[in-house]
DNA sequence: TTGACAGTCATACGTTCGTTTGATATCATA
DNA sequence: TATGATATCAAACGAACGTATGACTGTCAA
């Protein structure tokens, strides 16, 4: 919240890691966050131990304990990180003077970008909602902000007839079903085309095609 | 296989389950897969143990290693009875004379069915895809046979002019990215638009919104 | 009646888990 | 130089884990 306001008067789009200058550097804390990361979105929270994550980051068992109490404030600590920048980004785009669908292909192109520069937030956004219970907190403050907002822009589309009907908050989850379940199967399409995962070619075809498709599925004919 | 050139003659589709008259009893085997099912869905494979299982299934902890012999093992012969039957249908409503859309309209409500019928199938497969590895064989098998065959309908609609251009692989995935992913959230959208995710009508409204989106993405105009 | 077999059971094995403990090291301040 | 706060370390704790073992029960053909 205190960012949003001072962003909105500098007419800047929130930084993607507003921390990243002070707390990006190799202290035992961070150390611990950056070998959690790929370990929890792998594995998951049970199949990843302490020791684990401790081995990865060349730190002592005990360290977690001291820097974050338990596994799981360290695992939220890093959600937080993680999901946590987004949804200031998204609601900024859907301010400002724009038609609704282009405010919408912002949003995507926000969201692979975010993706990009957090390539396991997929894995942790799909395995929180696979568990059926209300998922970690800075998933549901995230989605709880993310989601009307952008359900706002849509349903704001309609009433100009840009946006065809339909639920807002149907249309909002099959727009975000493209990053997230694109990104998600990268590694299987990759795979199956034989390309790399992480050229960064194949990341921008993929951004091209989800905005296409998107603003096919929403635009008012 | 042998299903598959079975139902071409007979010109039904593959039941959904067509094990269930002979293996839906309530043997201890049995008894083990239906306890584990929602367990693994919710928890994860790490985060169930077998003592769960077996306490939820009311059967001795031993049972496990006598009918399945490892954790991993039911695991497994689990997923492939959630995941099996999927591919052959999806085929299935790739042949015939019928518009290529209307192929891919039809696969999609076959797709809703099958989680209908499995609504704990999306949450195994984002599971496998978020490992980032190689999913388990059942999950591999019904992607290595379902994504080919729909990418094919998708290649033929745009030989005709019926779907627009793009990767068929990619306009794949974005297609099964609304069933999968529309039901793996539906528990939040539940909780947001303050209906029960587990009414009918709100599934038949999931289905229905979910076949626009997807015949609006594909169409060529 | 007997023997073999499939199935179930209580119990225990060795390992790994998250967490705790107490000692030690580092360093700015008094 | 002393002191207190911050940080790291090896070691150990009890609990829970997947799996193995051997006894027991029922069934059915010989």
């Amino acid at each position: 919240m205190k960012h949003q306001s001072r962003y909105r008067k500098t007419g800047a789009p929130p930084s993607r890691r507003p921390e990243a200058a002070s707390l990006g550097d190799a202290s035992t804390r961070n150390r611990i966050l950056a070998a959690a990361r790929p370990l929890f979105a792998e594995y998951g929270f049970n199949g990843t131990s302490v020791r684990d994550i401790t081995s990865a980051a060349g730190v002592n068992l005990s360290a977690v304990g001291y820097h974050f109490v338990t596994k799981e404030l360290l695992y939220l600590a890093l959600l937080q990180e993680i999901v946590g920048p987004l949804a200031p980004r998204i609601e900024w785009f859907t301010r400002g003077d724009v038609a609704p669908l282009d405010k919408i292909e912002r949003i995507v192109r926000a969201v692979f970008d975010h993706i990009r520069a957090n390539p396991d937030m997929p894995a942790f956004m799909v395995r929180e909602m696979a568990s059926g219970r209300t998922p970690s907190g800075p998933i549901v403050q995230a989605m709880g902000r993310a989601l009307p907002a952008m359900a706002g822009v849509i349903a704001a589309g309609q009433q100009q007839g840009a946006i065809r009907a339909g639920d807002p908050i149907l249309l909002t989850l099959s727009t975000l079903a493209q990053p997230v379940y694109l990104y998600l199967t990268r590694g299987a399409v990759a795979a199956v085309a034989g390309v790399d995962a992480n050229d960064p070619a194949v990341h921008a075809r993929i951004v091209e095609h989800a905005v296409t498709v998107v603003r096919a599925a929403l635009e008012q004919r």
